[in-house]
DNA sequence: TGAGAATAAGATAACGTTTCCATAGAAAGT
DNA sequence: ACTTTCTATGGAAACGTTATCTTATTCTCA
């Protein structure tokens, strides 16, 4: 079935070292024997048998990252992905996707199938890296290198990339203030989410800036998909004195407040502003085309890539965690 | 670093033939035998090494199944890989994620490096199997287990699972035909792919039961994305006598299109019919709720992650070929 | 011209498993 | 009592690589 090395050293007339040798270019190998290798390489189409050479050499690794995502619906995750697999490519890695939706022990389970697997990494997007397995994950963080995405540990040096997602909601509501609105309703996800968290003290910072104070009946929880957007948005418009403008923590959010708005007759931005957050590509194509916070999906993908591919080589990193400004990115949802 | 089953075997006073026999379990081990490896292996948190194991035992595989997906943008993938990553943890199998969209000779390198990583299968969504790879792709389903998601190799009898296309754009275009549209406006994607060669099969074959025939200015070949549907609609609707249903071979395509159609004044589906095709799960939240072909893209990764398993296990296959049924689903985009 | 360096290449021992073979006592059937 | 079968065990080969060691040739500089 494969073909060997010793294949190739036998079609090439050589020793097996030797052509060991000119694979890993470690030692001397004269231009003759280089060429008859190259040639018995191809003829052959000879791939060296990865199993065989992590067992020597553990350091020679499987090549190979495992990411946790807890949900494939959540676009967000498409859009680093691919930023990341861009990068990893690049250095001949691959990726192993496990999608955690399932909870929590699922992703023990899944940290262990990855580990078993000889990952060389681990990156976990946002939402796996929950309070209680804090503790965990700096455990582990000891054993293979690991990286979080939009979320970090506190108290421990454990590397991430993120936006400032406090800095990025404070640029939409002061955007939206600077409108000259004044009732801008938040529709935030799950206060045990970092990434929530932060989005809320961004909103309530900018309303403090403004002195305005934040009025409980402008901010509503919701699931952080189309759904939650959409449920939080007919409440809004539910109210005797509803708000002018809406903040909605993801773009998906945002996208279920204009199905909601649209839905009973009202436009958007004339009746309503709404802004978005994260600029996943889906933005731009909805109608209206959606003002939002651009977090760089896609580059927060390759950021990953690149530090996670160092940490991997071992080389120095310059920084531990990575800050990635969000920007205001206007379109059409706004006025 | 790494405990070895040498390490068990001295510790539980034993030999490492017998070990190996207990961890699978095959031969005769004595029960004091068991309890005493069973404790050394606890005590040592041992590990088998799955380099060695795959090394010796090629069948005894990685627990792995490649995937080649053309686009993380198509939201049909995401979708898919939800379904199949359900089904293949069940088995405790993982998902190696390769994007191609970098074009063929990726695909070839993709499939290289998914081979020397020794996975079990291969499974390659629809775009990757193009006309020119098709003799590749049958040597290659000789050596490793091969699946086609939505595409099929004409004269060869790789496995694969397939909307049926043809018979889904029949009933979307007869739809339209049953709510009294004659112009009928078709956005479709580039023909070298199977998926839109057949989509155009059922448009044309509803048009034909109906007696009326095709007009070239009605169809239009974009890229299959929201910018597609967005430049197609635009072109309809510069048109002097433009069409009154559009059907869009992509719900992604139609998201382009409702852009498309509001951003001029125009409304869906009072005045324009829209019907997409897949269902993805963004179809249901964006305005208006899209009327579409459900292709069950989540069942379609879980019936491939089954067949796959099957193909893996060598287990019988019942048929080599699963077609999906696909269903119109009214929502509200057309009337 | 001779000694040390640079170049080139092969034999062989790891790496951690599993599988094959050999051995041997105990149970069982004649 | 004597073979067969079952239970139990360990030694050693194999899997495909890389690394270490050894040997042999060719340069290079004094």
């Amino acid at each position: 079935m494969g073909i060997t090395i010793k294949d190739v050293a036998k079609r090439a007339d050589t020793s097996i070292t030797t052509v060991s040798r000119l694979m890993n270019k470690s030692g001397y190998v004269s231009k003759e024997a280089k060429k008859r290798i190259d040639k018995a390489i191809k003829d052959l189409d000879y791939k060296p048998n990865v199993m065989a050479q992590g067992l020597i050499n553990k350091s020679l690794s499987m090549k190979t990252v495992g990411i946790l995502i807890p949900d494939m619906q959540n676009l967000f995750y498409p859009a680093i992905l691919t930023g990341l697999e861009d990068e990893l490519e690049r250095h001949g890695y691959s990726i192993f996707l496990c999608i955690t939706n399932r909870g929590q022990d699922m992703e023990k389970k899944y940290i262990d199938t990855l580990l078993g697997k000889n990952v060389d990494a681990i990156i976990f997007a946002a939402a796996c890296a929950r309070e209680n397995s804090a503790d965990y994950l700096v455990e582990l963080s000891e054993k293979v290198p690991a990286l979080l995405i939009n979320d970090y540990i506190i108290g421990s040096d454990i590397c991430s990339v993120m936006a400032d997602e406090v800095g990025g909601a404070y640029k939409a509501v002061t955007y939206l203030l600077g409108l000259g609105h004044t009732k801008i309703g938040f529709i935030n996800g799950n206060a045990d989410r970092t990434t929530y968290r932060q989005k809320q003290e961004g909103y309530e910072k900018a309303l403090a800036v403004n002195e305005i104070k934040p009025n409980n009946k402008y901010l509503m929880r919701e699931t952080p998909n189309e759904q939650g957007g959409y449920k939080g948005a007919k409440k809004f418009l539910a109210l005797s004195d509803p708000p002018t403008a809406i903040f909605a923590a993801s773009d998906q959010m945002a996208i279920g407040v204009i199905r909601a708005v649209l839905e009973v007759g009202y436009s958007i931005p004339e009746d309503f502003s709404l802004i978005g957050f994260s600029n996943i590509p889906l933005a731009a194509e909805v109608y209206p085309q959606l003002t939002t916070i651009d977090q760089f999906p896609y580059k927060t993908g390759k950021l990953v890539g690149e530090m996670v591919m160092k940490m991997i080589n071992k080389e120095d990193l310059t920084q531990r965690r990575i800050l990635i400004e969000p920007k205001l990115l206007i379109r059409k949802t706004c006025r």
